[in-house]
DNA sequence: CGTACCCATCGACATTTGTCAATGGATTGA
DNA sequence: TCAATCCATTGACAAATGTCGATGGGTACG
């Protein structure tokens, strides 16, 4: 349980250097994260991922417990962030996941749907 | 670009179903990726992952332009969702990744971070 | 000892977020 | 043409979030 001794001897008021984190990867990587960071649209993007098809937005309308608009404005935000495109096919509107998302995108989704 | 052509004729007022997912699932799934969706925490632990050694929380405090109650905020968020454990060492508060991570959530954070 | 440093907590505040009801445009069956 | 359905947008509101200043409890160097 006990943490590994540093052999460096601290002195107050003297602090030490980070491993380098590159601010845009985390600016970048946080608005992926926060938009996967909700119940309703892991749900649909997991719905998307299994389906590997499109979805009409009535469907989720239907099957989650939530308002229209509430819906379509979830599924806006990821579409905003590019996770899903959408085409309209009469009245009904379609959205699937993206063809083009990074390797390293699918890889995430991959990682926590499956 | 078009979308795959659905076989089935759609039908007004007619509601299809969607693939199983898990409520659990994404609740519990959303609540890890809410705490890693800022770029301060990101940072946070991306150091500690890269740095595979405790740190200091004054370290943090020096090298990210946020104030100590925040950067002690945000540390405390990692805590609470048990990616981080501490130790003090004088007056000194260390933190580093626990241990016991699931193999899922490590996987998540090399997937993110490498 | 007393003073300086480390750090968690509290109170406050502005911003963001998740949700809904109401509205209106678009489409199509009757 | 009319009415019904689908869906995005708007406005509103409560809750959560990110940030800071102030405070106070520990700790250890002089």
């Amino acid at each position: 349980m006990a943490l590994i001794e540093l052999p460096v001897v601290r002195q107050r008021g003297v602090c030490c250097g980070l491993p380098e984190v590159d601010a845009t990867w985390a600016a970048g990587t946080a608005d992926l994260l926060k938009a996967l960071a909700d119940p309703t649209r892991l749900t649909m993007i997991a719905s998307l991922w299994k389906a590997n098809a499109p979805i009409c937005i009535c469907d989720f309308t239907a099957g989650l417990e939530l308002s229209q608009p509430t819906i379509s404005h979830h599924m806006a935000r990821l579409k905003e962030i590019c996770l899903v495109e959408a085409e309209k096919q009469g009245i009904w509107m379609y959205y699937r996941l993206r063809a083009d998302l990074a390797p390293a995108t699918k890889q995430l989704l991959a990682q926590l749907i499956a």
